[in-house]
RNA sequence: GCACCCGUAGCUCAAUUGGAUAGAGCAUCUGACUUCGGAUCAGAGGGUUGGGGGUUCGAAUCCCUCCGGGUGUACCA
């Protein structure tokens, strides 16, 4: 099986360890050997021997020392040194490198990358917005982070069943169908349907604070809707039609797409069953006229499964929805992309799940939330920035730069460049970050093309590929591959160390469904490739460092290509 | 009140989960195209990682405490 060189490194450190130091009962991943983060110390480190010194009672160097002497290295490394306290510093082989690289050129689209994840099955819940609301600027992270782990879960070989979990099931359908007999404009529903029906809500929410009886109205008509009155039905569909245009008009936009789109109506036949077997089991008993499950021994807050009223909640769709995956898919994970504020409640659905003896592992990935600046709101409404207004701003900026830069493309094609890195950028500036962190929102940030953006990788994608043409066109008569890589240069050096970081790079990404640390990855990449791209001759080098340059140029592009990809960005030749 | 999250350069963010000299972008300043796309590159200034204590070879990261901010907390999703 292929492996990372972080875990072919990791071995054989382990093993170099228990030879040297057999008595000692050592842990594999108290061993292992990570990639350098400072240049100057090596392209892999192993920081061991200093936690050991403790144990074996024996000076760190000392230990590192025997451990180096114990087993031969791998053939990929060409250097060890012992540095400071007692860090193990590996250099790769340039030899090596050169031959791995070459490796790796005759099965590009893989860049070496494992299939880690064969024979395992992940469900992926992000995006679900809900019926009747606008999709606006908040939406793009979960839609976004959830799409980018949806595709490198599948790249790494896992079988994934991604599901847009709408919110089609709430209390909030008393509320709007209340609001649509009242206070429906048909004409305003054909021009802007979403923003109707966000319209209609408001209106008959403010209504209901007032006025008591509206309110058990609104009550009583979920409740025929959930009990499957044909009136409401129809209503509460023509909801979801117009609801899901707009969400599909957006998805095609951003290139993205699910396996699945049940929403939480999907599993709405499986709750009467669920609220059965959570009071016969005990987990789940009256309070204050509500079904309830009390979560003490995990210090949670009180979960209400069923309301007073005879509803159905968020809580209990969610529970039916994890018994129906688990079902039907036998998954080893089930994933759910939301924001941070969901923490409590995933706490108490993952507990009562666990009580219902659901074994599946359940995860939470909580990204921070977007705080607003002063003007971003569009003061008219007192609405955030539609997700529509965003993403044709950002075509509109990315438009005028493609005019000014190539000013010889067709329109067409400009129009297609435009979408890409106006797309790409928004993208990327929601990526290139920890999910967890809060971010503030600015227009500078989310459509910057240049420095740390898609743009920037798009750019040095665009000229790799310019080099490769005029390579083509003076060099027609020469075959890159019979060339072999050469490794001269210490910029040449840099930009090989870092393709061959990528499999590990992508892996710990998905693994910890961290997409900035892909997005670092392509940054870093992208940097060592401008420094080689100014500090060297390409297509005016001899022959034979011309082709190895090329080459390597082709090997950048390629990363570039698949890691874009992978976070949902295209990469035109032409920008 | 309780629980969770956060506080890093003027601004927006990183830091491979405890590793070596805390790094990028924006902004400011100085340089670089008779070689391949200047949406680029080289360099400068800018930090007591909110304060204080502790743990250890080693702390932005773990523990305690204080200050400041955010979120959640019984019938919304």
């Amino acid at each position: 099986m292929l492996q990372t060189l972080e875990q072919e490194f990791s071995d054989w450190a382990f093993a170099a360890f228990s030879a040297a130091f057999p008595d000692a009962a050592l842990v594999r991943d108290e061993v292992s050997v990570v990639a350098t983060s400072e240049k100057g110390f090596g392209d892999y480190q192993c920081n061991a021997a200093m936690g050991l010194a403790r144990v074996l009672k024996q000076a760190p160097r000392a230990i590192a020392e025997a451990a180096v002497q114990a087993i031969e290295a791998p053939k990929s490394v060409g250097r060890i040194e012992i540095a400071g306290p007692g860090f193990i510093n590996l250099y790769l082989d340039e030899g090596w490198m050169s031959t791995r690289l070459e490796q790796l050129s005759a099965e590009p689209d893989r860049m070496g990358v494992p299939e880690a994840g064969a024979g395992r099955t992940v469900v992926l819940d992000y995006s679900s917005p809900n019926i009747a609301k606008r999709m606006h600027i908040g939406h793009i992270r979960s839609t976004v982070i959830g799409n980018v782990l949806d595709r490198m879960h599948r790249f790494l070989g896992y079988r994934v069943i991604s599901d847009n979990h709408i919110g089609d099931w709430g209390t909030q359908f008393g509320i709007l169908i209340m609001g649509y007999r009242e206070f429906l404009d048909e004409d305003a529903l054909g021009r802007d349907p979403v923003g109707e029906l966000e319209r209609i809500y408001v209106a008959s929410s403010e209504r209901g604070a007032s006025d008591e009886e509206w309110m058990n109205q609104a009550r009583e008509e979920l409740r025929k809707l959930q009990q499957g009155d044909p009136e409401n039905t129809e209503i509460w569909t023509r909801f979801l039609d117009l609801s899901r245009g707009e969400f599909d008009a957006i998805y095609e936009q951003l290139g993205v797409t699910f396996d699945l789109e049940r929403g939480e109506s999907y599993y709405r036949e499986r709750v009467p069953g669920l609220l059965d077997s959570l009071k016969e089991e005990g987990i789940a008993r009256e309070s204050e006229g509500a079904q309830v499950v009390f979560l003490e021994e995990e210090e949670l807050p009180v979960c209400i499964v069923q309301k007073s009223d005879g509803a159905s909640n968020y809580a209990t769709t969610d529970l039916a929805t994890i018994q129906s995956r688990v079902e039907e898919f036998n998954p080893d994970a089930i994933v759910y992309v939301t924001d941070k504020r969901q923490q409590t409640h995933f706490k108490q659905i993952f507990a009562i799940a666990s009580k219902m003896g659901v074994s599946t592992r359940l995860e939470h990935v909580w990204f921070g939330l977007m705080s607003l600046p002063e003007g971003a709101f569009s003061t008219r409404d007192g609405n955030v920035i539609p997700l529509t207004a965003l993403l044709s701003e950002a075509q509109r900026r990315a438009q005028k730069l493609v005019e000014g830069s190539s000013p010889g493309m067709s329109p067409e094609e400009q129009e297609n460049v435009a979408r890409a890195v106006g797309i790409g950028a928004v993208k990327y500036a929601d990526l290139s970050q920890n999910p967890q962190s809060d971010v503030a929102f600015t227009w500078e940030k989310a459509m910057s093309m240049d420095g740390n953006s898609a743009p920037y990788l798009q750019y040095v994608y665009a000229r790799i590929s310019s080099v490769c043409d005029k390579y083509n066109d003076q060099f027609p008569q020469l075959d890159l591959e019979n060339f072999p890589i050469l490794l001269i240069e210490a910029v040449e050096r840099q930009v090989a160390a870092h393709l061959l970081r990528f499999p590990e790079a992508l892996l710990r990404a998905c693994r910890q469904y961290r997409p900035n640390l892909l997005a670092d990855y392509l940054y870093e990449l992208s940097q060592n490739y401008n420094r080689f791209y100014q500090g060297v001759p390409f297509l005016k080098a001899e022959e034979g460092t011309r082709e190895s340059r090329v080459r390597l140029c082709g090997l950048v592009a390629k990363t570039l290509q698949v890691g874009l990809g992978l976070m949902g960005i295209e990469a035109p030749e032409r920008i």
